[in-house]
DNA sequence: ATTCGTCAACTAACATGTCAGTTGAGGGGT
DNA sequence: ACCCCTCAACTGACATGTTAGTTGACGAAT
């Protein structure tokens, strides 16, 4: 088997930085399976440069979370724990929802015209079945309400503490009614918008949320080895 | 001058983690100026160690935000932007409203308890005049809400996404009557919880945290060598 | 006097040699 | 048969040599 990882070629910058972006792409789309064990020398020869910049690269995973360097000893690629979800979920919600709040506050008509023609993509999506793209476009939904905020590193914080979640979020089995629903919620939210409803376009955003980590829970038992014991 | 840094020693750990959490120390409390370039040569034998270590503490550091690296040219310790220090108030509010709402809701005797006594304690360091330890009892009544959520990392993150907010925090000047209204602030928060009133924890929060941004917005003019001209 | 090209000195980035701590298998003692 | 001790092999941590890119000063041409 040839074991093909990401060519770093493809990327340009500093060395270290191109590794770093490879194996977090990796590591956030389940490539590099959660308890995997991380064996510099191996990356070494899979990518042809030297321990340097796998050292830096895995030395920011690892400020990220994202692997677990056991000094001295070994490092992997981290596990999920069930309380760290719940935890980034929180976090999550409160910057969504107050970034909505902002927005709800005095929207302007660019973007409510820009949320409306989102949304009406993703109905058509949804009608063609097209789930992959429907996930790009609820994305892009959350994204730019982030952005709204006149805040331009908001939307990347965000993320970054929510990478736990993000890397679970594969791992949820697709179910029929769901992303219909999921529409249903986004119009709710651009409804309140609209109307400059603060608290209602909070409580929308809220229980839009809520709806992911309910579909995480039972993420434990059906993958109980992507899970840390403890 | 001896330009008297601080000893490794006094730490544990990697060596690399320790140079990272020396520097980061003394970047946070302003005894390394924004702006100022760091060397590595003149870390090197200041600290007593070799680049290696030095090197992955800058990396660190970096992807905080607490220093710039120009690639190939030099590293200096980041300056300060308002854009940037509104973005981490607006972050860190959204944080802290959502955990005082979650604490409010159903707060345990224990709970209110502590809160109670550091509260007490903030009002007889300023009777006091000890406004520096009223600074730290200040940051524990902050620190216990987070905590209180029940997710252990929260307060943590809260800290990493507003580091600029911290250090900035260093350059306000003390305001005569200022620690009186912050306790009277503490005050109505402790009163919400006690309550179980959310809605009115939340905007006591919002209030209080706003008064901060006051106090930081006219430090541009005031100290413009530490702002970046962009 | 001013502008532009050149070059030397400095920097971070990378490669590689070396050290020390951890781990797990095997052998000796109970 | 079981437990503990020892030791070899592997890992990450650190030191240091080497490379390549940037910068700023100096000097020549205008």
């Amino acid at each position: 088997m040839p074991e093909q990882t990401i060519d770093i070629n493809s990327l340009d910058g500093p060395l270290g930085q191109r590794v770093y972006a490879a194996m977090r792409g990796q590591i956030l789309d389940m490539t590099l399976e959660p308890g995997q064990i991380l064996r510099k020398s191996a990356l070494c020869e899979q990518l042809g440069v030297s321990r340097s910049p796998i050292a830096e690269a895995l030395g920011r995973l690892s400020s990220e979370g994202l692997v677990n360097i056991i000094p001295q000893s070994a490092t992997r690629v981290s596990q999920f724990s069930m309380a760290e979800l719940l935890e980034e979920n929180f976090l999550r919600e409160a910057v969504e929802v107050a970034a909505i709040a902002r927005v709800a506050k005095d929207p302007t008509h660019d973007q409510i015209l820009r949320l409306s023609r989102n949304l009406k993509l993703q109905s058509l999506l949804v009608e063609d079945h097209d789930f992959e793209g429907f996930f790009e476009a609820d994305l892009d939904f959350h994204e730019m309400i982030l952005s709204f905020t006149g805040f331009p590193k908001v939307n990347v914080v965000a993320e970054d503490m929510s990478l736990q979640l993000r890397r679970a979020r594969k791992l949820i089995l697709p179910e029929p009614g769901r992303p219909t629903e999921a529409v249903a919620e986004h119009e709710a939210i651009l409804q309140a918008i609209k109307d400059k409803d603060v608290a209602s376009a909070r409580s929308a955003m809220s229980r839009h949320l809520r709806q992911l980590i309910q579909r995480i829970e039972p993420l434990e038992r059906e993958h109980p080895e992507y899970f840390r014991s403890t």
